[in-house]
RNA sequence: GGAGGUGGACGGAGGAUCGCCGGUGGGCAGCAACCGCUCACGGGAGGAAAGUCCGGGCUCCGCAGGGCAGGGAGGUUGCUAACGGCGACCCGGGGUGACCCGAGGGAAAGCGCCACAGAAACGACACCGCCGAUGGCCGGUGAUCCGGCCGGCCCGAGAGGACCGGCCGGGGAGGCACAGGUAAGGGUGAAAUCGUGGGGUAAGAGCCCACGCACGACAGCCGGGUGACCGGCGGUGGGGCAAGCCCCUCCUGGAGCAAGCUCGAAUAGGGACGUCGAUUCGGGUGGCCCGCCCGAGGCCUUCGGGCCCGACGUCCGGGUGAGAGUGCUCGAGCGGCGCAGCAAUGCGUCGCCUAGAGGAAUGAUCCUCACCGGCCCGAGGGAAACCGAGGGUCGGGACAGAACCCGGCUUACAGUCCACCUCCGGCA
RNA sequence: CGGGGUGUAGCUCAGUGGCCAGAGCCUGAUCUUUGGGGGAUCAGCGUCGUGGGUUCGAAUCCCACCACCCCGA
């Protein structure tokens, strides 16, 4: 195993670790499991990679203004690389945020998406 | 002190822990490296970064001649790389005022529209009305007019009234409105060829005169201004709408950083050019006529070039795969001072370097101090109402995130600060 | 980045610069019916997305803004 998936301490999160092309959106869309809760949905399927972890965000502008959106992805990412651990490894995670995303605060982000990914 | 106007500045500050983006310099591993991991240091959104409404830089494509479309601008004059921006000024409108607002060329080039009302909405023609000087018809062989009687007919429930014809009497010179003249008046309307007085006339009219008002045009003259335009004299008396079509003057090639440039394997097919071969090759063919393609990326026209078959060589772009790098931040840059200019702005000089991401960077938890608001305590002032230094506590902090870069415009915005000016009130 | 469209009654839509801005569905009342349904009559319902401007007069023309939707790369 190459030591950089070996790291969990950190919470650096670097390109590799992310889902950047919109095919592999569309792959975690169509073969994903879906579980909702109220201000967001997360997608999962079987990475490319086994142990590698990866994190997708889709805020629409329906959420908010660009700072509003930009805040959440920020907090679902400060969520993601301090509690990737819990999450079952390999697999790709599409977060999507709806409507009343942006009036939560953190640790309420936080709270939804820990009960989501149960 | 109150109410306002204009211009400008700011958009919390400091710190702790875990993290994000890129930069510089080390360390580890390794043959080595600009990759990977790791440590340190110092950077990291805005006044609007927004909307994408204009303008430019930059990049690629296009660019033989002529014409026509299409799009845009619209007081003048400056500034500018340019602009639909900005400054100054002119004109019009609003405000007591500081000041604000204005797509602000042309309606005698033409077309179109102006509801309702009104005689009429541009034709100053027609209609009602007025006149009938002039011409026409009737009239001392007695008209129009007045009175009476008779007959007919119409309206009205009736009383009564209107009209037509005949006769008688009175009276004694005009009558009719056909041609024609006129634009004074005509309840209207947003708007009707200026208002009042006098003269004048058949009746009238800026037809003439006096005073006044208004705006428009001109090829009028004089003076001022670079000019828009302003002042004076003289002349004239005209509907409005061009944010309806349009006309005039001026400007204007198209696309956009997903522009573009560089690098990258193989196969088959496509295109262009050159050489050679057979052969004179778009079609009908003797002249001549017709067609298609290219120059040509708005359209038309003129002009020019080309059009068949095979072989060989060179070059080119498109798709798939699979992307990577670059463009990418030093620039019409920012700040200070000086000079020119009313100003926008320009010139000179000194200093500074200030984000470069790429599914896209600032989040989480907390402390201190300022700021604003509510409540409580409250030195002190005051006759009282009340004002109130300071302290405690609770709450609040907007609009909003670079995506190639600049100059503007527009819109959003908690809370402040500064300068100048105007009006009103008080005191001296 | 570039281009286009829509906004009118509670809903779906008409609407030539000028007459009280209309139609259908809807809602209410009355009549009809034993009652319901259906039918008939009458009524209700509008900042014409917002703010300016042009015009005597604006849903309509012009400018700016707001919201929503669509297309291309």
């Amino acid at each position: 195993m190459p030591d950089h998936l070996s790291r969990t301490g950190s919470e650096r999160l670097r390109r590799r670790e992310r889902l950047r092309s919109s095919k592999d959106f569309r792959r975690v869309n169509r073969t994903g499991r879906r579980s909702s809760g109220r201000h967001f949905v997360i997608v999962s399927a079987k990475g490319r990679e086994p142990g590698l972890t990866r994190l997708g965000l889709a805020v629409s502008r329906r959420v908010g203004n660009a700072v509003q959106r930009n805040r959440v992805k920020r907090r679902v990412r400060s969520w993601f690389r301090r509690e990737r651990g819990n999450v079952p490894e390999g697999l790709d995670l599409v977060v999507i945020a709806r409507r009343g995303a942006a009036d939560r605060s953190g640790s309420e982000v936080a709270a939804e998406l820990r009960g989501l990914v149960e």
